[in-house]
DNA sequence: GGGGAATAGTCAAGCGCTCAACTACGCTAG
DNA sequence: CTAGCGTAGTTGAGCGCTTGACTATTCCCC
């Protein structure tokens, strides 16, 4: 739709429409941003058997003292939801990359340790991705508009956390 | 895994790992991206029950000549493969929004309608779309900003488009 | 003009995600 | 102490997507 439709008394007043520059700034970055991910998911998936969210829990992990994390504190770096990250965890338990352990200075918390398994795994999969990232987005980029990337990144999340609704 | 690991004799040579200022470009752009998409897609779902998916389908619709196009078409306009926009069109057809019909000119093919009904839900549901857009997006960035964003999807939808492999 | 490859679209099985309900534990006020 | 509320995490049902196989039609060229 890219003119005003014909509705023209909405309870909140009329929209703000995208003119046709925004509309081509807005389609150009949200058609790259899907197309970028979907490839590199693609390529890591194939090449590898870990989608992208599993590869991103095994760096979250890896990174981390002892390489433990508790489930929620993995489940915010991750940008996923307690029950996503539970299941997802459960799937990477069976394949014995990560295990599961009480945490005991809280009896209701969990830890998830990433094994020798899931660093050798991770060890396999990080070059194919970084790679994969090198070539798609930033072998593609002059330094200027990997800046602008940055800038424009964390503008954005500077906004998306202020704004958050828990 | 912020640094390189240990396997350093790998079959196609050490990869080209990121440094400090390439990760924090890449995590900024790529999480501002998730949680971007995330948050426009369930306050659509929320408010008008049409996911982001769903929306694209039907603007593509409503933007064709007589509001129809061919199935494959449709896919590639929506980023989609044909089988996910096969179930997409199978589940907007129980709703009323898009009928399908034969096309005449190709006996293999199919044609989506967009039906009123589902022009109207589309009236319905732009306004909160292009808000949602505008409030968290456009309104976060300075004109250079959208410029360079424009610039950057571009500059990558290029290369995608030149490098794919269907 | 007839046989094989290519194309359009659908369908079924299986996986991963969301949502909401649920268990279990911790914290604090009375 | 214990009641009640908040927090941590899990679970199951249901939906949507992917993959690969399948049907039907068209294209090509010998």
């Amino acid at each position: 739709m890219s003119a005003s439709p014909s509705s023209e008394f909405l309870p909140t007043g009329d929209p703000r429409w995208l003119d046709a520059e925004e509309q081509k700034a807005w389609r150009a970055w949200l058609y790259s941003a899907q197309l970028l991910q979907d490839r590199l998911d693609r390529e890591l998936t194939h090449r590898t058997g870990i989608s992208h969210a599993y590869y991103e829990i095994l760096v979250a992990l890896s990174e981390a003292p002892e390489r433990m994390m508790r489930m929620s504190e993995l489940a915010d770096r991750c940008l996923s939801s307690r029950s996503r990250l539970s299941h997802a965890v459960s799937r990477l338990e069976e394949r014995g990359w990560v295990r599961r352990q009480v945490c005991t200075e809280d009896g209701r918390g969990q830890l998830a340790v990433l094994t020798d398994d899931g660093f050798a795994a991770l060890e396999d999969a990080a070059p194919i991705h970084v790679e994969g990232v090198r070539r798609e987005l930033f072998d593609q980029l002059t330094p200027e508009q990997v800046a602008a990337m940055r800038d424009f990144g964390e503008t954005l999340l500077r906004h998306l956390d202020a704004t958050r609704v828990p």
